[in-house]
DNA sequence: TAGGCCATCTGGTCCT
DNA sequence: AGGACCAGATGGCCTA
């Protein structure tokens, strides 16, 4: 099969993929112009036919094409399925942009599926963020009440500012250790491309006491054989779904 | 050299 | 009918 073309652009998951809307992205790229031309070049040898060698009539159906036509016909799906795949490459390169771990010319890009199941343990990760952070202030509020019931005995304190007499250390620790934390474990993972110059990004700064590797290239973990890390949110089939999460992330954005 | 990962081609299926 | 989506096949590149 004369796939030649990807061997140009196997490494880039969006080989010389420029966004030009003015050109339509894909088909504006060097490397996919020159493959059209060799591909052209080689079809059009024979016989010098224009693109479109139907000439504009009514349309033939599938048998009645001739075979450069159905050439033609399969270079054109053929183009829409690698933009395609380009598109969706694209995608996960903008997935991975956002993935916390150490980006760099000297890390290994994260692969496909690691990206996934990088990205869907770091949702995870945040929703039990999340949901830990809800139950800090509705601590706090509570405690708000009992203050403001306290204080409306005495008109000396203007419950018009209760803030001013929240207990608001307790929660700023609080807050500051969860969220410093996950800035500090962050940071340190996303700084740290040197500890592991040519392999790939280790994920352990979502809890997890295996390598990455070994944790993502087996995709039977997320079966029920799943391991489970002491305070991770469980990504096996077992734990699923995860209502709490879900709803506290959506009551969250509609309390607002 | 084997295995992993990837891009591409290709034919089938479904949808508009 | 045309396009999107999908999965299998194939071959290339890279690393252990």
């Amino acid at each position: 099969m004369d796939s030649d073309a990807g061997s140009t652009c196997s490494r880039s998951s969006s080989p010389d993929l420029v966004v030009d809307d003015s050109a339509g992205s894909f088909f504006s790229n060097k490397m996919f112009q020159a493959y059209c031309q060799k591909n052209r070049a080689d079809s059009e040898a024979s016989q010098g036919r224009t693109e479109h060698s139907s000439g504009g009539g009514k349309a033939k159906t599938r048998s009645e094409l001739t075979k450069e036509e159905m050439q033609d016909l399969r270079l054109k799906v053929n183009s829409r399925e690698r933009k395609r795949m380009h598109d969706l490459n694209q995608a996960m390169d903008g997935l991975r942009e956002v993935m916390p771990y150490a980006h760099g010319p000297s890390v290994r890009k994260l692969s496909k599926i690691s990206t996934l199941l990088l990205a869907r343990n770091y949702i995870l990760m945040l929703s039990s963020s999340l949901e830990e952070m809800k139950k800090l202030v509705g601590d706090v509020y509570g405690g708000n009440a009992a203050v403001q019931s306290r204080t409306s005995a005495h008109p000396t304190i203007t419950p018009a500012a209760p803030t001013a007499h929240l207990p608001l250390h307790p929660l700023s620790q609080s807050l500051h250790s969860l969220v410093g934390s996950t800035a500090t474990t962050l940071q340190h993972h996303t700084s740290s491309p040197s500890s592991a110059p040519h392999s790939p990004p280790s994920t352990s700064f979502l809890g997890f006491h295996t390598p990455v590797q070994g944790l993502l290239k087996d995709p039977l973990h997320l079966t029920s054989s799943y391991r489970h890390f002491p305070g991770m949110p469980c990504p096996c089939s077992l734990c699923q779904p995860l209502p709490t999460t879900t709803s506290t992330l959506h009551s969250l954005s509609m309390n607002k």
